[in-house]
DNA sequence: TATGAATGAGCCTTCATTCAT
DNA sequence: AATGAATGAAGGCTCATTCAT
């Protein structure tokens, strides 16, 4: 019975939730510290309380909804048996996820730019290209565990993880640029059309 | 028109030419002004003859860039008369650009995460956007050439070109982060072959 | 008279000893409230109810042992009656009383720091120069009665006392630096031979 | 022809003069950056174009220091040969400098309490008991060859020497606290007095 | 009484920009 | 035109102190 730890967690992801708000009006490279504890409702040094540091709170950020993120695809896609079935749904996911998450969304692309390098020497950010190398490995085998039960076209697994990806990130991009809009459903059925019309039998 | 104004015109190139060193190196967050001045050979104080700002140099650069792609571009695919080659030839010119600028290339990533908000309100980047809008409507202006003079099935000219753009958004941040390699030619032979064999006739 | 008032001043004696630990590793000046805490085993709050303030609390704990170290001479000296073995007695216990509180013995060379300026504007600290003055008072007192019994060469009874309080000073500092070595009981034998060869008749 | 070198260096040596100002005035624990910057008559950020953090300031001001009053001991003492006259000009020239640099004797025991613990782990303070050493050794000597050509009595050279510098010391601090007034020549006089009627044959 | 989470005043340090030379 | 010394606004972080429990 230790009320105050689960206080702690649960004021640690209040404040990661101000903090993706301000992320999202003022960007990963501007944000004060003051400005998310106002955000947050907090005094500045209790922000130390939580986060060592400025670029803890940073990477924590990052991380939790990576994990959340990798978290909710992994849920779904597992229930799926069909690889056709899991592709779209990582598409659908994806386009979801993000589009109720708008101000997570903006950050992401600055944490990509972070993650590159600059300040992310050493730092949690460094796993940005594991997490693509991941991701494209997971897909490939969807698509290959597809072909096998002749579910799919003979097709190159790796190539083709690593376009889907790269759609699904562009894609991204642009709704933060405000050129399509992520939460028009239409984009994701379009887009899982298109690519079963080109991977299915 | 006199030498001078050719000078100071070099000059600027030159420091625009160091300053992608710089952001290649630190990125275009991180980057201080004494490091462009120290790797352009020049004093501090001098960038200011050049530049207003900091501001300044950093869009500076990113609008030199972006107009000498553009032009690339253009001048290459005005030469060509089919809208396959010209699909072919975007997606190759866009391969050879950044595989032979790689700096300019990561420092593209931290354009966009300024152009998507924070310093960005009134500066150049905002025009980060109307570049993409103007390069979509451009590409779907191909396609749709392409689909008039029966040479593309019929296609969403726009949603085609959205994703067109999106792949190669998409491939070029894998590039950064050093998942795929840019300059593997059969990437953007194979991505051609693929869209060419899901677009054409 | 409660038990109450007992435990509270066994307490506050407690503090005191984990403060000059921490005061020995730490020193005066950089030491953190949560040290003293810590390392008295209770809470930081807890500090409060014994000390008014930071500054409280270290002229609390110079204070003690200042008057400590006063009682441990003055029941020691009283007890004797020859002037010369006054003298001795002085040198010796002095050497004693730091050879067995080497961490004192650092704070307190902290503590001279304090007392001249700084934040010791209107505390417990501007006692030290106080503190001197009777000390070389007392000394001077025992050698003039010295001189007056006639157990002492004439001399300049102010002078003296300022002089052995001064090499007694340096001395201590000597062995918080390591340059000499406080348990060696033949110093304080060698400064007392040196001192009553060159004091007695 | 390079002025900004020693303008540098005199830029230099005035800040550090502002610095024993401030530190006579508030201490070397409780000075602020700002409050020598003002006293210099110069911008905060000024400050570090000449020294890179507090700490190296504060080193900077003892170093100097240090290195300043032992050349001028060493100029006067070499040019003696008497060993007496060298250990009389010792005495009075400790005192003389530090009387005419009272802001500077104020410093040196902040700096003692600095050199022993704490901040001065890695940092130039850690030469305080090498500098002790030193002046001991050099003291030694003296008292050797006094000995040694008949000028001094026999006597232990390293325990008096640690005595005359522990006598000075402690006298250096008794001015400090405004117990004793180190500008009265008969001070340094009579010590002088009393140590060679106590050395000399 | 004991606690430690919360707080914000305060300070070191950075760095874009200016300007006298 | 070129420079770099000087500047001070700005912001991350610390830590003594408070106070609700």
């Amino acid at each position: 019975m230790s009320p105050k730890i689960i206080d702690k967690d649960k004021k640690r992801q209040e404040i990661i939730r101000a903090a993706f708000e301000v992320f999202g009006r003022q960007g990963v490279f501007n944000f004060k510290m003051i400005d998310i504890a106002k955000n947050a409702g907090i005094g500045k040094g209790t922000l130390y309380e939580y986060f060592a540091s400025k670029e803890d709170l940073i990477s924590g950020c990052f991380n939790l909804h990576m994990e959340y993120f990798g978290q909710t695809l992994k849920d779904k896609i597992e229930s799926l048996s069909d690889p056709g079935d899991k592709l779209k749904a990582l598409i659908e996911l994806t386009f979801e996820y993000f589009a109720s998450h708008q101000s997570i969304l903006n950050a992401m692309f600055d944490f990509r730019a972070l993650s590159v390098q600059g300040k992310g020497k050493e730092s949690a950010f460094a796993d940005f290209s594991v997490m693509y190398k991941k991701y494209t490995e997971f897909l490939a085998s969807v698509l290959e565990e597809g072909v096998k039960i002749g579910r799919f076209r003979p097709l190159d697994a790796k190539f083709t993880a690593s376009t889907i990806l790269a759609i699904l990130d562009g894609m991204m991009f642009q709704a933060v640029l405000g050129v399509i809009n992520i939460r028009d459903k239409s984009i994701a059925e379009k887009l899982n059309k298109a690519l079963l019309e080109g991977i299915l039998k």
